[in-house]
DNA sequence: AATCCACAGGAAGCCCGGGAAC
DNA sequence: GTTCCCGGGCTTCCTGTGGATT
């Protein structure tokens, strides 16, 4: 256990109010978040009036035919259906028609089971009664969602997000067919994937019954990304806390990246929270810029913490080796070779069998292409064809990550070659 | 022009864990 | 429970190669 202490300063003084009262740039930070749904989407008019004029049946206690929508992330496919879901649901408070609108996501929600576990219990308020997260037969569950939809009357919407993270699709099945069993009531999915082509792998009679309806959500370009942006803008940051370049600087930034609002919007969040913590009056473009390279490292170090044991101990090696070469002057990248040899003697150091230079080329070369690492081919003539290898620029913060790792604190400080190489 | 280094990277096959089929 | 199959991680063995050096 580690024990922290205060200084007695900090302690006496009232840190939170101090931080509450400090003249922050936000009004609302949590509309600068890609969950949020503002109530307005801006250039997704068609796409919602689709979806409504598909879903409006609902209204007169039809059913509505089911849905499929495809998407690159970051288009705003979880938005629109939210969005059209609350409307629908306010009409029918409005008028009187029961409407239930059921938002699940594939990716937490992934069997079967759990799939009709969080849906019957959508319609039990009792805690007691809500049906437990294991034990009963899935066949039971699916006879219990029939009787408690039949009950409640009315159409139901199904929204399934990521529903291509489903495992097996049996799941669809049942549901796609569930209407057969349903007598005072209907049932209408919509399934959101950012995988065109799911439907391919898909049972064929599922498909023809799911995809009754298709859509497209097309990636945004730079333009319409800068309408969402400024629309959040005003909800989320005080007025003139924004350099007029910033907005389109952050547009065309993720317009590069295939359009995605998303990366738009934690762009200029973080660029703002950047901006408050320096106790900046003003968003400029420089915090844009230390956004970008934030969200990078960021990307790069989730990457490295789940990085398996041995591709950890190869990266060490690169880091140990570009580490050692700068402090001993040497220039120029490292060889493959080099860090094999190294990566032996830790492994050795370690207790830890080592992998065959072949295997330990492999792993270099995916190290490549999750961007920690760079390698390419060169050849330097007499001298043998080989990568030349170089750590992308954060590599203390990847020590630092590595080191949090039990199994490498012992090599903290590692003797090599009769030299002492501190990490 | 020939040589030769230090690997790259392909091919085949082993081993093992997990899921489906029996 | 057992058998079968599949895929991923890994090894072994192999051929190929760009260009400085001879």
């Amino acid at each position: 256990m580690e024990v922290v202490y205060f200084p007695k300063k900090i302690v006496e003084s009232d840190i939170f109010g101090r931080l509450l009262k400090s003249d922050g740039l936000f009004i609302d930070r949590e509309a600068m978040r890609h969950t949020y749904i503002p109530s307005e989407l801006p250039h997704r008019l068609k796409e919602i009036n689709d979806i409504a004029s598909v879903m409006v049946p609902a209204l007169r206690g039809e059913t509505p035919s089911n849905i499929f929508i495809y998407g690159k992330t970051g288009t705003g496919k979880t938005a629109v259906t939210k969005f059209v879901g609350q409307q629908l649901i306010n009409k029918g408070k409005e008028t009187g028609k029961s409407v239930n609108f059921i938002y699940i996501n594939c990716e937490i929600v992934d069997t079967q089971y759990r799939l009709l576990q969080n849906i019957t219990n959508h319609f039990i308020s009792e805690w007691s009664e809500r049906v437990p997260f294991t034990g009963w037969p899935t066949d039971e569950v699916y006879s219990k969602l029939i009787k408690l939809i039949d009950k409640n009357g009315g159409v139901t919407v199904i929204i399934l997000d990521e529903v291509d993270k489903l495992k097996g699709d049996e799941a669809l099945y049942n549901l796609s067919r569930i209407n057969s069993s349903l007598k005072n009531s209907k049932v209408s999915i919509i399934g959101i994937s950012n995988d065109l082509r799911f439907t391919e792998i898909l049972d064929p009679r599922v498909r023809s019954s799911l995809g009754e309806e298709n859509m497209i959500f097309p990636p945004y370009d730079a333009g319409e990304i800068k309408d969402i942006l400024e629309q959040r803008a005003i909800i989320a940051l005080k007025p003139n806390s924004l350099d007029d370049d910033v907005i389109p600087l952050c547009s065309a930034l993720a317009a590069q990246e295939h359009g995605d609002a998303r990366r738009a919007l934690d762009l200029l969040r973080i660029s703002a929270e950047l901006a408050e913590r320096k106790n900046s009056k003003k968003i400029s473009r420089k915090f844009v810029k230390s956004a970008q390279n934030k969200i990078e490292v960021d990307r790069i170090l989730e990457v490295v913490r789940t990085l398996p044991s041995q591709s950890k101990t190869i990266l060490l090696s690169v880091i140990l080796q570009e580490k050692h070469n700068k402090n001993s002057g040497i220039r120029g990248a490292i060889t493959t070779g080099e860090v094999y040899e190294i990566y032996k003697e830790l492994c050795k150091k370690i207790r830890t069998d080592s992998l065959t230079q072949r295997r330990v080329a492999d792993l270099i070369s995916e190290l490549d292409m999750l961007g920690i690492i760079t390698a390419r081919v060169i050849s330097k003539g007499r001298y043998g064809r080989t990568r030349e290898i170089n750590v992308s620029s954060s590599s203390e913060e990847i020590l630092k990550i590595l080191k949090e790792d039990d199994f490498f604190k012992s090599l903290t400080e590692y003797k090599f070659s009769g030299q002492t190489r501190l990490i």
